[in-house]
DNA sequence: AAGGTTGCCAACCGCTCAGAA
DNA sequence: TTTCTGAGCGGTTGGCAACCT
């Protein structure tokens, strides 16, 4: 619309300023709107000053007047965002403070991705600096696995939003933050790879989330586990300085960076902070440690999507998921889980929550342990690392015992439901792709212990080039022997988890 | 030293909504 | 009631600087 109002006067502006300085640098800068004469890209002071001075005569507002009286090629639309985002007087130059970041972190909680909203609670910010802010350095941290929430924040946002939801689901109140809802969140590849953290007294979200609650949960190797997996590892993830697997990123200095940033960031929350994060499942991104809590306890309608993101289209976001671009975003996931194929109704099994894919693969994973408990636990020898089998899994456990729901939650196997939600091949499991991610970094695979591989465990963790376990060779994280008997326990457990299917 | 990678930030784009005509 | 317009919001992109290899 404003469109249509700035190609009109567009006209006008061509006529009455073309002879102008400001108009010749816009035409030879040929960085015109379309159709219209209209500057864009960076800012003059020129402009700058032009812009305040009609403001100041002004006031804000009526913003595709400026360019009428003003001289300015801009559109409106570029004339508010210069004003609001840099000319204001009152606007607060500079970082963030501590203060101001945990505060961003506590609006989010409640609010979710309303920057404008944000921005109103924080006098001389901008929304788009809070989005910037939340982009890069929150949303980093929830990449790498690294806690978001604070403790208090996160149990505060649960409580207020369990209230509204009981007071009305949809009263039109703040959108809860899709970020703690359990089983909306799926980022998986923070997830359960970062959950075989080494070092726990490092890492402990990683392991509370993942080892104790993604795989001691009973995370079997199906295919259809196989197959997540393997989705979890785009070539992307591999090629960045982000850890492929982040469990492994205690000794890897790109965690490390997040780790330090984030104490930064986090000494408003308390000393407690980190020592909690262990016992606090709920700070994990994505809400992975509710999951593997205590999520039956939560509402339903947590699952419920109340505010859709952008990257909701399922279709070209799973196309691109064994492309090497960034990992899906867990809230688009999160769509695809909750998307009810009619197949999930029409299978009538739904469990007790019905809470989506992750406690489909979490169930049959269960069921699948139980069949195989013999065999996979004397291939492991561990159901994953002693401290994986922590009690979040328990409670997971507890919760799948109580739910006495003998049918998958979705009535899908992981597999099927994988399967659905890959578009193009049939085959969630992209091999090609696959293979291919794993070449990004094979300069730093140590081949004789891949195609040798270490047989103490038997076949199920021969390395072979073939199968996702062999990323858990050291030599592809560096590791150094200081960690190799953490890290053995962990490649076995894990590798027996993993082997099944592609040894298969 | 050079090339590549990553992070940050400013700006743009598309969309929605509310109010006016 | 419908259409148009302005304003605002959220997501995305591109440029640049710092850092890394």
């Amino acid at each position: 619309m404003s469109t249509r109002t700035n190609e009109s006067e567009d006209k006008l502006v061509v006529n009455d300023y073309m002879d102008s300085p400001s108009a010749e640098e816009a035409t030879s800068e040929g960085n015109m709107s379309g159709g219209g004469l209209l500057k864009k890209g960076p800012w003059t002071s020129a402009e700058d000053a032009i812009l305040v001075d009609y403001v100041e005569k002004h006031g804000e507002g009526n913003w595709n007047a400026v360019q009428k009286h003003s001289g300015l090629f801009r559109c409106g639309k570029s004339c508010r965002l210069r004003w609001a985002n840099h000319l204001r007087p009152d606007l607060k130059k500079g970082s963030f403070t501590p203060d101001e970041e945990h505060r961003i972190i506590e609006l989010h909680a409640k609010m979710g991705n309303k920057w404008a909203r944000m921005a109103a609670e924080l006098p001389g910010r901008t929304d788009n600096e809070i989005k910037n802010f939340w982009n890069t350095r929150i949303k980093r941290r929830q990449r790498a696995g690294l806690p978001i929430y604070p403790p208090d924040i996160c149990l505060q946002s649960l409580d207020e939003n369990s209230l509204s939801q009981n007071m009305g689901r949809f009263s039109g109140g703040d959108t809860p933050n899709p970020e703690f809802v359990p089983t909306n969140n799926l980022d998986i590849p923070s997830v359960e790879f970062k959950g075989l953290g080494v070092h726990q007294e490092l890492y402990p979200p990683f392991v509370n989330i993942s080892a104790g609650g993604f795989f001691s949960a009973g995370l079997s190797p199906t295919s259809g586990n196989s197959i997540l997996l393997s989705k979890m590892l785009p070539a992307k993830r591999l090629r960045e300085s982000e850890p492929s697997l982040p469990g492994f990123s205690a000794v890897h200095p790109a965690l490390d960076q997040y780790d330090d940033d984030f104490q930064i960031a986090s000494k408003s929350y308390g000393a407690s902070y980190d020592h909690d994060l262990s016992s606090s499942s709920c700070l994990l991104p994505g809400s992975h440690a509710l999951i593997n809590g205590n999520s039956s306890s939560l509402p339903n309608s947590w699952a419920m999507k109340l505010e859709l993101p952008s990257l909701q289209h399922a279709d070209s976001q799973m196309g691109s998921w064994a492309s090497p671009s960034p990992l899906p975003s867990l809230e688009s996931v999160d769509t695809l889980i909750q998307t009810p194929p009619n197949e999930h109704a029409e299978s009538g099994h739904h469990s007790p929550q019905n809470n989506g894919l992750l406690e489909s693969i979490l169930y049959e994973s269960r069921a699948l342990r139980n069949t195989k408990n013999n065999s996979c636990q004397q291939t492991s020898n561990t159901d994953v690392p002693a401290n994986g089998a922590d009690t979040s899994s328990q409670l997971h456990d507890a919760d799948w015992d109580s739910c006495g729901d003998p049918n998958s939650p979705l009535g899908h196997s992981t597999a099927s439901v994988f399967r659905e939600c890959t578009p193009v091949s049939g085959s969630s499991l992209d091999e090609p792709q696959f293979m291919k991610t794993l070449s990004v970094k094979q300069e730093k695979v140590d081949w004789d212990s891949l195609t040798h591989g270490d047989e103490k465990d038997g076949d199920s963790c021969r390395m072979n080039i073939s199968r996702p376990d062999f990323l858990l060779d050291s030599n592809w994280f560096g590791l150094s022997t200081d960690y190799g008997k953490d890290y053995f326990i962990l490649r076995d457990a894990i590798g027996a988890l993993l082997a099944e299917d592609f040894a298969s």
